[in-house]
RNA sequence: GGAGAGGUGGCUGAGUGGUUGAAAGCGCUCCCCUGCUAAGGGAGUAUGUGGUAAUCCUGCAUCGAGGGUUCGAAUCCCUCCCUCUCCGCCA
């Protein structure tokens, strides 16, 4: 949500600014909601006034006449007051869903654009490897190895599940502990969250009320499944304020992550890339407004470190204006190579989301004079499914063994390839 | 799931229809006094949102959340959430 005095004091600004979104914030429609707001808050809290004198008076008068003038008089107040806030409510809601639809502004260096063919490249690490073989992609080293099975997810679920067996899983589960320590080593907090979460939650992050198609719901109860850590996590502090001194605040979760995929039925159909359930890795950071720049530099490269030490070839990607997310500012993506697809694949996205979600979900910092919302900033570190599937591709061996990477070898109890059963 | 008790400011804890945004204590901040320390005295100490250019002034709201009754609700009624105790069930 944006700093509505700013929506009043510089709309077109920040009109231009949302321009580069494709996103047309109707200048018009604010004011009149503004001022519709305006109106009835003014009407209806000088009757409330009136009302609150007017029964103070009546408490303290002894004339059973003139008390009963008054007894009239303040029921009258009483139902224009009614009415007044019934409009007051609707004009309220009115110009809350309406910010609540509007995305973040754009930072200032991200590059403006449409799609995603518009993000520019910073730079590309590692080296891709030289097959001399014609390379498998990971859904079929999967099942060379007796490691990775997509029918049996459907029959027992649906399609854009898997199951993982043997050794695959072992090294899922090792990837997932390895980057927990890594992380926790380079001062981050582990936390444990539910995988469960109201819909205040999903507002306070930004998924709600504009994207409720990618989410699954709890049909007994108002609940959802979480679509990514960053929703429990980034709450945590939701309604509170913070004390200066105890920033930054950095805290990594693991999760498995929940996306219904609406709308992407085309995409990704084969392998782990694009599934309904994956296991993610997840950094989050609450910090000064002051050092948030240089707080999005550090986290991404803390999730960029896994990536280093796994040996993966990367590229670190800064999003366009018209890829960045609705609640970020500025998104790097960090996307690992995929030789199989001859492409890279986004592996992590760490955004800065300024006071974005802090405004909705009322995360302050206490300052002497007026309290100020805090910054957060989030990333991937990274999702586990891609960077299992990533392993497989860029380690493969011509026969569709698997070397383990160097970090992964004392999770993997020794083991330093995945070979092909017997 | 059943029975009961309860949710008040940073904390403890009063308050059962009318100057209660909220007593008192603790904590914290500032000032005074005391040649250190200890003790004492005084003042201040929530959040949000309006009117405003304004950290001055001032209105309104907030006693778990949302409704209702009433001229008036922290106090009465309803629904929901949460916490505690006992019982049942259970990884």
């Amino acid at each position: 949500m944006l700093d509505i005095n700013i929506l009043r004091s510089n709309p077109s600004s920040i009109q231009e600014n949302l321009k580069k979104r494709d996103f047309l914030f109707d200048v018009e429609v604010f004011n009149k909601l503004d001022a519709e707001r305006k109106k009835n808050q003014i009407d209806t809290e000088s009757l409330q006034e009136k009302s609150n004198k007017i029964a103070k008076e009546i408490a303290s008068e002894k004339d059973p006449d003139l008390k009963k003038n008054k007894l009239k008089e303040a029921s009258q107040i009483s139902s224009q007051l009614k009415e007044s806030k019934i409009k007051l409510d609707s004009s309220k809601l009115h110009l809350n869903n309406f910010l609540l639809e509007i995305p973040n502004i754009i930072s200032e260096d991200v590059p403006v654009g449409k799609s995603e063919n518009e993000n520019s490249v910073i730079y590309e690490k590692g080296h891709k490897n030289l097959f001399n073989f014609e390379v498998k992609d990971h859904q079929e080293i999967g099942k060379l190895l007796d490691g990775m099975n997509f029918e049996e997810s459907v029959k027992i679920s649906k399609s854009r599940f898997v199951i993982l067996k043997n050794e695959i899983a072992k090294l899922h589960r090792a990837l997932i502990q390895y980057m927990l320590n890594l992380h926790t080593k380079n001062g981050y907090e582990e936390l444990y969250v539910p995988y469960l979460v109201n819909s205040e939650s999903l507002k306070g992050t930004g998924q709600l009320p504009k994207f409720e198609e990618d989410l699954f719901k709890i049909s007994n109860d108002n609940m959802y499944l979480i679509p990514t850590a960053e929703v429990p996590v980034t709450n945590i502090h939701r309604n509170e304020i913070l004390n200066s001194e105890d920033l930054p605040i950095n805290y990594v979760a693991h999760t498995p992550c929940f996306r219904s995929e609406a709308g992407s039925y085309g995409k990704d159909t084969k392998g782990m890339i694009r599934q309904h359930q994956f296991d993610k890795i997840e950094l989050v950071k609450f910090v000064h407004p002051e050092d948030a720049e240089s707080e999005l530099e550090k986290l991404t490269l803390d999730a960029e470190s896994i990536l280093e030490n796994l040996s993966l070839p990367y590229r670190k990607v800064i999003l366009c204006s018209g890829d960045t997310g609705f609640a970020s500012t500025k998104t790097y993506d960090l996307e690992v190579w995929f030789p199989s697809q001859d492409s890279y694949r986004e592996i992590s996205s760490c955004s800065h989301f300024s006071d974005f979600q802090s405004r909705r979900m009322k995360i302050r910092i206490k300052q002497s004079k007026a309290n100020i919302f805090c910054h957060t900033i989030n990333g991937s570190g990274l999702a586990v499914g891609r960077t299992l599937a990533a392993i497989l591709e860029n380690n493969q061996n011509e026969n569709g063994s698997v070397k383990i990477p160097e970090v992964l070898i004392d999770y993997m109890d020794g083991s330093k390839e995945l070979i092909l059963p017997r």
